[in-house]
DNA sequence: GTAAAATTAGACACTATTGTCTAACTCGTC
DNA sequence: GACGAGTTAGACAATAGTGTCTAATTTTAC
């Protein structure tokens, strides 16, 4: 019976349920915090409702008043798990740099912003898990999720890319495409961490962004600019 | 009780194994192919050994005659899914062409046998599934798969284009980094549909291999070869 | 054909889990 | 201090799964 140590971080995009008060609030916020991180490793299945309630620190009776059964409880889990981290990953979008000088450094921050906020936490590993193993049982529950979260990323990026190469900075002719790619130079590095549950150390991070925005770059760079070379030292900023 | 319409899909690489007799050993491989499928399906909490001996067509006794107890059951499937899945993989690599020209045509091609032949493959799906899921559970279990397999790949690719890089084909520092990058990239667009169990199309693979062929050669082609412009018809060898 | 080995169905004990119910308890509000 | 909503522990039935055992049956080897 081990006390607890690490509750997902939740961060500041929870909205508030309604006319319901604080106390019970805070029940649900446990409970649907400890479930996210029982379900991460056991599966849904292989999750019990009593382990739930002891790492929420709550009875198992509470579970069940809020949420009539575990598979409500499910739903609500990756509903919620799912909305925050679309709010996150548009949120970090939102900074992707738009003006064409200090390209490379721009882009490799941005990268890190990426992985670091979006890919790397907690969400982003209960996501790849779930969705992988319970995405084939729970279609309709994860299709949402799939068209406003991973969809439209491509889209939404493409079309940032897009406005980099009308100034000039980039000769894209496919924007989406680009997108897609830029992802997955990303996330070359880091895939075998990911896929063993690991979390990269920040160092890693930060050579896997300089791997692929160097690559990047020298596939869609304005002929000149190809070599820029030297890495460029980067200033992070992780919220 | 649906009539067992398709099993894993056991390739040629099955070792015999030893004196044992071949009813037994049918037995055993219909039981390991059943158990690939449930686990992939169900996980390995939610997988049933009742479930898995319907679908192997053979009494419950008999799975417990030759594998102890489920565990045991599951360490031998993972075991066996992943000697084929590695022998697949190097026997693809051992495919990488060798002869500079052509060479769009010829990684376009190689590409698409790896996606084919390695990862979009039911032993692929398998293995992003399970070692997902339990891989935090059983680390010593996937260690030397790990060791054998994916981290193997990169070097062993990466040997391969510093080959190509020698004979002037292309212009690589990193071959390593180089390699995971190809991977990535050829991955880029079928992420997505792995991540919901599905299987790409042919044509996906194929619009997949170019796309990311065409990316990685203005990443890392010599200069004038840059831009070869038309995708060059592409045959497939699938075997 | 016969003997040995493997397989089968079914019963069985045991454990774990889900979801319900109840009676006691806590705590903020009035 | 009393009310009441929310919470709690524990008992409980029902179900499902694991792993064992047995006796009958089938398959295979010789």
């Amino acid at each position: 019976m081990k006390n607890r140590t690490m509750a997902v971080s939740r961060s500041s995009t929870r909205k508030d349920t309604g006319p319901t008060q604080r106390g019970q609030c805070s029940k649900r916020i446990s409970i649907l915090d400890a479930a996210a991180n029982v379900f991460c490793r056991e599966g849904f299945s292989g999750a019990s409702i009593d382990e739930i309630a002891i790492e929420a620190c709550v009875s198992r009776q509470t579970i069940y008043n809020h949420y009539r059964e575990k598979e409500t409880l499910f739903v609500a889990v990756i509903e919620d798990v799912m909305e925050r981290a679309n709010a996150m990953l548009f949120s970090t979008l939102s900074t992707f740099p738009d003006k064409p000088d200090h390209l490379q450094r721009d882009l490799t921050d941005f990268a890190i912003r990426l992985t670091t906020n979006c890919i790397c936490n907690q969400d982003g590993k209960f996501l790849r898990r779930l969705v992988q193993s319970e995405g084939e049982r729970y279609p309709h529950l994860f299709e949402g999720w799939r068209q406003q979260g991973p969809c439209k990323i491509s889209t939404t990026l493409g079309a940032l890319f897009a406005k980099l190469s009308h100034k000039g900075a980039l000769r894209i002719d496919d924007c989406d495409l680009a997108a897609r790619q830029f992802l997955a130079l990303v996330n070359a590095d880091l895939q075998m961490i990911y896929l063993f549950g690991g979390k990269p150390t920040e160092e890693e991070l930060q050579t896997a962004a300089s791997n692929a925005v160097e690559t990047f770059l020298r596939a869609y760079a304005p002929h000149q600019q190809q070599n820029a070379a030297q890495p460029a030292p980067v200033l992070v900023a992780v919220s």
